[in-house]
DNA sequence: AATTGCGCATA
DNA sequence: GTATGCGCAATTG
């Protein structure tokens, strides 16, 4: 036994898949602008196979053509899919090139997969006396698993782990691995899309296989169900049959396994570089020439085993260079001195990484740190507080880091006095206008400062907000950017709070040794992604807009959700009773011309009373999820078939209103404020704009006559205010119109005409007092279409018009418009040589899909390159109105305040002697926050509610 | 108790 | 056709 020869059999697309999803945060793109991630993905862990096992046998399996088996089986098999992504698609020609340069056989057979191919060769290679490692993270090959059959299996983190039986047995609570096609078919895939059995999951398959041991014995078996269960199982016999035939790994495909061609060969290992060059792989050809480099000399030593390959769960640094308290002198030492190396599977965390965090405790330690923090120029700070909600969150204790590494932790006294009296203590430090504060999310620190008095002075950089500007795209939040740009891995907050929810901790409840670690880990993080982005700032030439637009208007936001805005709770409620009438009215006449009673606000009961029962249509139209399409087009679509549908409509949106905005929001009113405070979003929306949470307070309504009444419950403080409400008027269509230098449009604009009447008299040729409401109408819908990217496809969806007329139409339009059309075009070609398109601040978009090979992914990207300049540019605007109203407002002590931010429009709760003074000063702010070659207008509406105001 | 899909509110 | 956030039902734990 001791020569047993090992073969490896690579499962080709699920490394792939693996190996793209692992760069899908910040993809690998080369300078020709293709998408390596899969490649790479791939080859690096191929190449990791080869490296840790030395097999002398080897090969990769791919799917071709699908299953033809099972969709003949089960018409819908694999048909819930996403289509494979852009970047898969165009890597897998790619790697059939390097494995043919490698000298690896390739297995493919038309009309079975991967799986197949990989069961039936593991099976003859088992009987010639091999061991077969299948290479995958597919849980679904667990089901081949023999004595000489192992799952080689790669694991988060870094590694393989190897399943055998024992593993499998554990892992599946099975007796035999064959009990996997039983409790894959019981459970269901969705990728796959094996259906399984309706409403068993992970659990209840456990279960099941432990009762009964196989599909065959729990559907023999059922009468020793009960309820629900029972009655789904038995009518689902078939479909369990199906199911595990399904999930049934093929071993009879027309392929043969011959030792010789499966040997592992040298590679031309002149033609893998120069492909690896062509694909710009740097660390790759050198990872790749090392692995080969060493053949011969590793190839004896491994073979002699008779034990699974080594397994390495995750990867365990040799050397762990954690340095506790003491090791340094207090402030003398240098411990970023770091020389491991690091690859994207080996990430550091605080274990393996030295450095110096230390409290600090009361009493003269306090006052000498305090010293030392002032005499800094540049601190990043981070709070820890008992909550998130800034209004009620009280400090637990604030991190300090100046220097790469080391940091201090000032922990808070419970007691609200004594933790008063120590804020008073470093308040020297966050009003001093000489040091400069970093920190990731600064909104929330100064927020909660601000509950203390506290105002936070000097130059400020944040970290969040420094990388929505270098990659909007992206996510931003700490454990993101410190894995992505610092390889490292964060303390967790759950492992020292837990999960959320039930049982959660405070802060307050983690030993002072723990919060230390953690919180100074974010300081010192924090101060680390600074040294990083603070140069790309420069590079990607958005330096002006964090200094100028991001960072002064982070202190506006803090101070729009500290105010908060009046809300009419008893309103609300008269409203709320209101509706719940009329509600209950529709209910009844429902459920009568139904004939029975359901959940109306169920889509899939819905569904099935309107298609099954009155059979409004002969086919009705499913969604992707396979259920009846209730949507309101549709539905609108059927008004005419049945009163039913009239009622079902009012009664959707009265619901709606009455859920989402009457009953919601009186529950957001903060206690302790008796106010709503909204949460501005300032990394959220790729395009520059802000969005608002808890609650959302930019889509309130205001279509519908019902809706806008919500509007009348914001209201001012009191009686001496009165609220004002300043929109900018079409101030997209005014900014498209001055970026094309669009001559009839900028005209139009500048004598102040309608535009969409204005429109409307070229494209139809008739004088402006001719034109008719229908005209108006389809000109308003072009010019919109215009800022979104439209299609005829798109416009006729939206107006009464053909797919021929609404072509028509927008042929017309551009010949009205000829430098919209060549804006269009300017735009979508700046982002194909550019790789990203920019508003008027030069804030940037990156469009990664914008030269895909794919008509649908491009056309959306060229919508994208066409709509983020126009919504980001009025977005940069708004912005800089916003930052001069909130410094006149406090130059001038006004009692004003801004409250909210929708986008285009801002409103204010207006000291009602201040009123003539404040539409003067919002008017000319907002219009002249940025010279267009077009004049921007802003309506000013004022009122006692949010509804009269507009 | 948390996640997912649907439907729908805004600019 | 662009950009968002949220409530409910359904489904799993």
């Amino acid at each position: 036994m001791s020569d047993q020869k090992r073969l490896f059999l690579v499962d080709a697309y699920a490394l792939i898949f693996r190996g793209y999803y692992a760069f899908i945060k910040n993809p690998r793109i080369n300078s020709k602008g293709e998408d390596t991630s899969a490649i790479m993905g791939f080859m690096n862990s191929l190449l990791d196979v080869i490296k840790r096992e030395r097999p002398d046998h080897l090969a990769v399996c791919f799917d071709k053509g699908g299953s033809a088996d099972r969709v003949e089986m089960y018409e819908d098999y694999k048909a819930n899919r996403d289509e494979t992504p852009e970047g898969i698609k165009t890597a897998v020609p790619h790697i059939y090139n390097i494995l043919k340069a490698m000298h690896i056989p390739i297995m493919v057979k038309d009309g079975y997969e991967a799986d197949d191919v990989i069961g039936t060769l593991s099976r003859q290679a088992e009987k010639e006396g091999y061991k077969t490692y299948m290479v995958t993270p597919d849980k679904d090959f667990a089901q081949l698993v023999t004595d000489n059959i192992f799952m080689y299996r790669p694991v988060f983190g870094g590694g393989y782990e190897t399943w055998g039986i024992p593993e499998v047995k554990k892992k599946f609570e099975v007796e035999d691995p064959m009990q996997v096609i039983d409790f894959l078919g019981m459970m269901g895939d969705s990728s796959d899309n094996i259906p399984g059995l309706p409403g068993v999951g992970e659990k209840t398959a456990k279960k099941f296989i432990a009762q009964f041991g196989s599909m065959e014995g729990l559907l023999a078996n059922t009468d020793q169900l009960k309820g629900k269960m029972k009655e789904k199982v038995e009518a689902s016999k078939e479909l369990g049959m199906l199911s595990k035939k399904l999930a049934t790994i093929m071993l009879d495909v027309p392929v043969e396994f011959n030792a010789k061609d499966f040997e592992l060969d040298h590679p031309d290992i002149e033609k893998v570089k120069e492909i690896f060059q062509e694909l710009e792989f740097r660390r790759l050809t050198d990872n790749f020439l090392k692995t080969f480099a060493t053949e011969t000399t590793v190839n004896a030593s491994n073979q002699n085993t008779t034990t699974s390959p080594k397994t390495e769960t995750t990867s365990t640094p040799k050397e762990i260079k954690s340095a506790g308290a003491g090791q340094f002198s207090l402030f003398g030492a240098d411990p970023s001195s770091e020389t491991e190396t690091v690859n994207e599977y080996t990430r550091k965390t605080a274990e393996t990484t030295s450095h110096f965090y230390q409290s600090v405790t009361p009493g003269m330690a306090t006052k000498l740190f305090i010293k030392n923090l002032l005499s800094q120029t540049s601190v990043c700070f981070d709070t820890e507080t008992t909550g998130l909600n800034p209004l009620t969150a009280e400090l637990v204790g604030i991190a300090f880091s100046w220097e790469i590494g080391k940091g201090f932790y000032l922990p808070f006294p419970e007691n609200r006095d004594e933790a008063q009296e120590l804020i008073e203590q470093i308040r020297p430090f966050f009003e001093s206008e000489s040091i400069e504060k970093v920190g990731q999310n600064l909104k929330y620190d100064i927020k909660v400062l601000a509950k203390y008095n506290v105002q936070v002075k000097g130059k400020l950089f944040d970290t969040m907000l420094a990388h929505y500007l270098i990659n909007p795209d992206m996510r931003h939040n700490m454990d993101v950017l410190a894995e992505t740009y610092l390889n490292y891995t964060p303390i967790s907050i759950e492992t020292l709070i837990g999960k959320k929810g039930k049982n959660q901790l405070s802060m307050r409840d983690v030993p002072l040794e723990k919060q230390t670690e953690y919180a100074v880990e974010d300081a010192d993080i924090t101060l680390q992604l600074k040294e990083h982005f603070k140069n790309e700032l420069g590079e990607a030439n958005t330096q002006k807009l964090f200094d100028d637009i991001e960072i002064p208007l982070l202190r506006v936001l803090a101070a729009m959700e500290l105010e908060g805005i009046n809300l009419d709770k008893d309103f609300l409620n008269s409203l709320s009773e209101e509706l719940n009438n009329d509600i209950l009215n529709l209910e009844q006449r429902i459920y009568a011309a139904a004939g029975e009673e359901f959940n109306i606000a169920s889509p899939k009961q819905l569904g099935i009373i309107l298609f099954e029962k009155l059979k409004l249509v002969d086919k009705p139209k499913k969604t992707k999820t396979g259920q009846y399409a209730t949507s309101e087009d549709i539905l609108s679509y059927l008004a005419k078939e049945h009163d039913i549908i009239k009622d079902i409509l009012e009664y959707r949106g009265l619901a709606k209103l009455k859920s989402t905005y009457v009953d919601a929001l009186p529950l957001q009113v903060e206690e302790s404020t008796g106010r709503v405070h909204t949460d501005y979003m300032q990394t959220v929306a790729a395009t520059g704009r802000l969005s608002s949470n808890n609650p959302n307070l930019q889509n309130i309504p205001i279509r519908t006559e019902r809706g806008r009444q919500v509007r009348k419950a914001f209201i001012p403080r009191n009686e001496e205010y009165t609220l004002l409400a300043a929109d900018y008027s079409q101030i997209e269509l005014r900014i498209i119109a001055a970026l094309s230098q669009e001559e009839t449009m900028i005209e139009a604009f500048k004598n102040g005409e309608d535009i969409h009447a204005s429109t409307a008299s070229k494209v139809f040729n008739v004088p402006l007092n001719e034109v008719t409401r229908e005209q108006r109408s389809n000109a308003k819908t072009v010019n919109f279409g215009i800022i979104y990217g439209v299609s005829a496809f798109g416009l006729s969806n939206q107006t009464d018009l053909s797919r021929s007329e609404a072509k028509d139409l927008i042929d017309t339009y551009y010949a009205t418009y000829p430098k919209l059309r060549s804006f269009i075009h300017e735009q979508v070609d700046f982002a194909r040589d550019n790789g990203y398109v920019q508003t008027v601040l030069g804030r940037r978009r990156y469009l990664k899909d914008i030269n895909s090979r794919n008509a649908v992914v491009r056309g959306a990207a060229e919508r994208n390159a066409v709509n983020a300049p126009i919504q980001g540019s009025a977005a940069d605007i708004i912005k800089i109105a916003m930052i001069h109203i909130y410094n006149k407002l406090q130059d001038g002590n006004f009692k004003t305040k801004m409250l909210l931010q929708v986008h285009d429009e801002l409103v204010f709760d207006v000291y009602k002697p201040e009123m003539e003074a404040i539409k003067t000063l919002v008017k000319s702010e907002m219009e002249n926050a940025f010279k267009l070659d077009v004049p921007l207008d802003v309506d000013l509406d004022t009122g006692d509610n949010w509804l009269e105001a507009h």
